[in-house]
DNA sequence: CGCCTTCCATACAGTTATGTATGGAAGATG
DNA sequence: CATCTTCCATACATAACTGTATGGAAGGCG
């Protein structure tokens, strides 16, 4: 009973694989020989190698919609959200983030999701920096900055030296709630 | 004679599919179908896919390299070198570089060669805010947001209208060329 | 002209993946 | 206990791609 695997096991997997050795080792055979049964396990729990993609670029979005609030309406102190969303989002691990957004470059379902990722995230930060009382067209010319300088950074292969990262968020800061 | 291939033409039509289609097409068969010949002649002119692409990658170092300085020693005039740079990067069609980008999520070779371009670009956004009068730590930090927002701006699959984007770019110049 | 180098076509063997069809084990259900 | 459903293994047919080996066309050169 234990040793069978339900559907979520095999996308569980697929996103470990994904991040670790890119959306190019989610085929159907290397899979299961990685989570040590056949292909049969596979075909019965998806239709094609397609569905089980569609399922995994699900599971990403619901992980990856999630994390934006995560820890930021939570610790809502003295500081500013934005600093906060910032501090937190230039310290986690992107790993998978890189892995989907190489993904979307060749194919249109990760793509779409990817998409529709970015215009949930682009809008949650140009509502934090207009809750800090910034003009709209401000406020939205510098969140896209901002978000453009995450993905940057996600996608960057160079991981910054801690303290070097310290002082390009203190940077980030000052850009995001500087008023003229 | 005119009808015979170079291994530059090879390349050539590497770059495009890497392009268009994404790593995923840069294999010997579809290529030389869309060439026109057999796999013979790749096979001529290259030991294996393997140093084919390591030839690609070659080729698009020196294009990247190059596309850095190119326009923007020669339009200096009474704006900042940074100002022209960050129009002409933010304005230019990128589809190569998130395609290459993409590749580099699973090819060690491909991130290497990313990592190298990264290093060259940043040092040379730094090497212009320094000479705006910018103290080294500011420069330092602020040139890596400036590339990183560069990068998401290239990776972003949603492209910006125009008159947004002219309203991102004003504000990253100004926040490049701000001084407390 | 005869030869030789360059470039490509063709054929073959081997690998890795896909999807389907069939059957079997093992617990759930009546 | 018999059966039924769930889950997986195995076998088969197919496809796409790789790399090599061999031979042939076409022009340069002696």
């Amino acid at each position: 009973m234990t040793d069978q695997l339900s559907a979520d096991d095999w996308l569980t997997q697929g996103l470990k694989v994904l991040a670790t050795r890119g959306f190019t080792a989610l085929k159907a055979e290397p899979l299961a020989k990685a989570m040590g049964v056949s292909r049969g396990s596979f075909y019965w729990h998806f239709a094609d190698v397609a569905a089980f993609h569609a399922a995994l670029l699900k599971k990403w979005r619901e992980i990856a919609a999630e994390q934006i609030i995560t820890g930021v309406e939570a610790s809502a102190g003295d500081q500013p959200a934005i600093a906060v969303l910032l501090r937190r989002a230039f310290t986690v691990r992107l790993t998978l983030e890189r892995a989907v957004r190489s993904w979307a470059g060749s194919d249109p379902a990760a793509r779409q999701a990817v998409q529709a990722i970015d215009r949930r995230r682009l809008g949650y930060v140009e509502s934090l920096l207009s809750a800090e009382g910034l003009m709209p067209a401000i406020a939205h010319a510098r969140a896209q900055v901002l978000y453009w300088a995450f993905l940057g950074h996600a996608l960057s292969d160079r991981p910054l030296p801690a303290q070097q990262l310290d002082t390009v968020i203190d940077e980030l800061i000052r850009i995001a709630l500087h008023k003229p």
